[in-house]
DNA sequence: TTGGACTATGCAAGCGCTTACATTCATCCG
DNA sequence: CGGATGAATGTAAGCGCTTGCATAGTCCAA
C-alpha cells in the first residue's frame, strides 16, 4: 500500500537527525525553528523532493485550503472571465480551485455541490441566488460557507458579490426609451431556475411599464446560443406590429439576433434596434458593435474570492452584501427615433 | 479539533449497530454487505446525513478522484469549451476537477503543477508539449501521470490528445495560396514557450516556401489581444510592398487585425484577406465572418479526460498519441485573385 | 547559586478512513 | 455426522500529518 516512491515526513525527519514534528513546523511555521535546524531541514526535504502528503495534511488539519465554483458552464465568455478572476485570486492566497458545473439545471447543481464538498472543498462559489428548498436546506444544514454572485438578493442570509439585475433591466430599457423606442420586444435565457434572467425581464417589463405610451409587444424565452436566439427574434417579428427595438438578456442573445436580422434583410439599427447585456467580447465585434450593459466580471470574481477568503479565515465585520455597478455601454445597434 | 457536528464513520457505525469496516464496505462495495445490514447502515447514514471525510479517505486510499488541468487562461474561449468538456467527462467518473492557470508563463506553469500535486491532484491536463528542462524533471521524478493537449507531438514519452499544429498552418497557408495571393504577413502569438504558436508559424512558413513564387512579407508576434493584433497588422501594413493575405494564428488575432482594417478604411476580403485559427464564436459574428481553421475542442477536450482516466485505471493498450484532424472553415474574409 | 522564564525540540495521540486478516456461523457434501 | 467451504462481519493496523504537552537546554536576575 505504502507508495515506497514517496519520501514522507518520517524519511524526512530520518535524513535531517530530527522529529517529524520539526519538520511539519519548519513548514508550517518556520519561525518556531531554530536557524540551523531549518536548514538542515530545508536540505533534507530539497533532496528527497519532499511534498506533504495532501491526505494527511487535510486530515489532520480538518481543512484542505480547496474552494469550489459551480457555474452554469465554463463555455460562455460571460462566466469564464469572472471565474479567472477568482482563480487567480485564490491562487495568490493559496487555495485551489474546484470546478462543477450545472447547466443551468438545479438537480446537476445539487449534486456538483455534494461533489465539491465531498471532495473536501471548504467553501463555495455559487452563481445567483435561486435554488430549490432542497440544496438550501443542505447549504444550511452543512453550514457550507459561501458567496453567491452575479446577483445581490436583498434577502437571504448569504454573503453575495454581484449586481442588481432587475435595476440593471430597468436601465438599459430606460435608456431604450429615452432614444424614443415605444414598442419594444425582448429576448431573454430561460427564466426557470434563473434568477438572474428573471430579474432582468422583472426591470424591463417595470421600465416599459412607467411608460404610459410604451409597449411590450413579445417576450421570448430561449437558451442561449445564436440559433435559438435567431429563431426567437423570427419569431417577435411575425406579429402583425413591428418592434422598433429588441432588447436582449444576454450578448449572446443579442448577437443571434443581430445575425437573423441581417438574415431578414433588416438593416440594424435602422430598420430595427437590438440591445445586449454582459458585454462579453463579442459585443465590440459585431458590425455594427453592440450596445449593452457592462458587467464588472473581473473585479466581480476576484471580490469574491475576497470575500470568500475573507469568510474562511472568519475574519470580523465583513460586508454581506456587494453590490458592484453596471454601465451602459452605447455603441452602435440603438438608434434614435 | 473534533469537529462535533459532523458525523464520523464511528458514529454511523454506533447507531447502525455495525462496525466501521461493514460501514466503509458498504460504501465502496455494497455487493459485499448483506442486504438488511446494508438497509440498516443507509438508515444511519441517511439520519445522521454522513459524508465521507475527503481527508480520511485520501489518506488510507493514497488517492483522491481529483484531477488538475493548468491552461493558459480561462479568459480566451479557445480552452473554455474544451475544458468544459473535460471537466463534463471527469464528472462523469465522479472525478473533481482541479483548474490552475499559467498565464502563458512556465513559471507559473511549474507552480500551479506542484500547487495541484500538492492539493492531491491523481493526474494532470497540461496544454502544449514545449516545457523547460526543469518541468520536465520534476513531471518524471514524481512520476505524474499527464496528457497534454492542444499538440500532439512525435517524440516525447507524454500521451496527447490534440492536433497537429504544425499541418494545420501548412494547410490554412495552403488554402490562402490556391486562392491565388503570394504576398502574404502574419500575426501570431508569443512563441517563446508556445510550442502551439511556434509550429503554426513553421507550417505557415513551410508552404509558402513551397510555392516559388509567394513571399512572406513580414511577421509580427503580439498578445492574444484585439488591441495588439490591431497593431501588429497596422504595422504589417507600413511597408512599401502590401500583402494581399494575413494569416493569423489565432482568431483573436484575426479579429484584431479585421477591426484595425476597418479603421484604416480597407474592405476585407477585397482590399485584403485575413484567416484565423481555432473557429470560436466570435468568428462566425463579424462581418465579414471569418475563413478559419476549426479544432475539434469539445471532442479534444472529452478524449483527454478519457485518457487521463484510463491511465489512471491503468487500463492497458492505450494510445498514447490521439491525433484529431482540424478542417478548414470557409467563410467571408478570404478573397480569390 | 538557584529558580523562573523562555526557546527549541521531541513524544505521542489523534484525525477518519480502508483493508488484510481473523473470526463466526451457516451450509453442504462425502 | 464431521469437516471443508464460503459468506458476513469484526478487529486492528496503518495511511502521513499536526499539535498539545513534556522535556531539555539556555539565559538572566535575585
Amino acid at each position: 500500500m505504502r507508495d515506497s516512491n514517496r519520501p514522507s515526513l518520517e524519511d524526512v525527519a530520518a535524513l535531517a537527525g530530527v522529529s517529524t514534528a520539526s519538520i511539519s513546523r519548519c513548514i508550517n511555521s518556520p519561525q518556531k525553528v531554530a536557524e540551523p535546524t531549518r536548514k538542515r531541514i530545508q536540505n533534507a526535504i530539497e533532496t528527497l523532493g519532499y511534498v506533504p502528503h495532501f491526505g494527511g495534511r487535510a486530515l489532520a488539519r480538518n481543512r484542505t485550503n480547496t474552494i469550489g465554483a459551480i457555474i452554469p458552464t465554463m463555455d460562455n465568455a460571460m462566466f469564464a472571465s469572472g471565474l479567472q478572476a477568482f482563480q487567480e485570486t485564490l491562487n495568490a492566497a493559496r487555495v485551489t480551485l474546484l470546478v462543477g458545473s450545472s447547466n443551468y439545471d438545479p438537480d446537476q447543481e445539487f449534486d456538483a455541490i455534494r461533489s465539491l464538498l465531498s471532495q473536501g472543498a471548504d467553501g463555495l462559489l455559487l452563481i445567483g441566488a435561486a435554488r430549490p428548498e432542497k440544496t438550501q436546506a443542505f447549504l444550511t444544514q452543512h453550514a457550507v460557507p459561501h458567496v453567491l454572485a452575479w446577483c445581490c438578493p436583498k434577502t437571504g442570509h448569504s454573503p453575495s458579490v454581484g449586481f442588481d439585475n432587475q435595476k440593471s433591466g430597468h436601465d438599459i430599457t430606460a435608456h431604450v426609451l429615452a432614444h424614443g423606442h415605444r414598442k419594444l420586444a425582448v429576448i431573454c435565457g430561460l427564466r426557470e431556475g434563473n434568477d438572474r434572467a428573471t430579474a432582468r425581464v422583472v426591470g424591463i417589463k417595470q421600465a416599459i411599464a412607467s411608460q404610459s405610451d410604451a409597449q411590450l409587444l413579445g417576450l421570448d424565452e430561449c437558451k442561449y446560443s445564436f440559433e435559438e436566439a435567431g429563431a426567437a427574434f423570427a419569431q417577435l417579428l411575425t406579429g402583425p406590429e413591428k418592434p422598433s427595438a429588441v432588447i436582449c438578456g444576454s450578448d449572446v442573445l443579442a448577437v443571434g439576433a443581430l445575425l437573423q436580422a441581417r438574415k431578414m434583410g433588416l438593416r440594424v439599427p435602422e430598420d430595427i434596434s437590438i440591445t445586449g447585456f454582459d458585454d462579453i467580447s463579442l459585443a465590440q465585434v459585431t458590425t455594427p458593435s453592440l450596445t449593452t450593459v457592462r458587467v464588472p466580471q473581473h473585479s466581480m470574481g476576484r471580490k469574491a474570492a475576497e470575500v470568500l477568503l475573507a469568510l474562511l479565515n472568519q475574519e470580523p465585520g465583513q460586508n454581506l452584501r456587494h453590490e458592484l455597478m453596471t454601465t451602459i455601454i452605447d455603441r452602435g445597434t440603438l438608434a434614435r427615433i
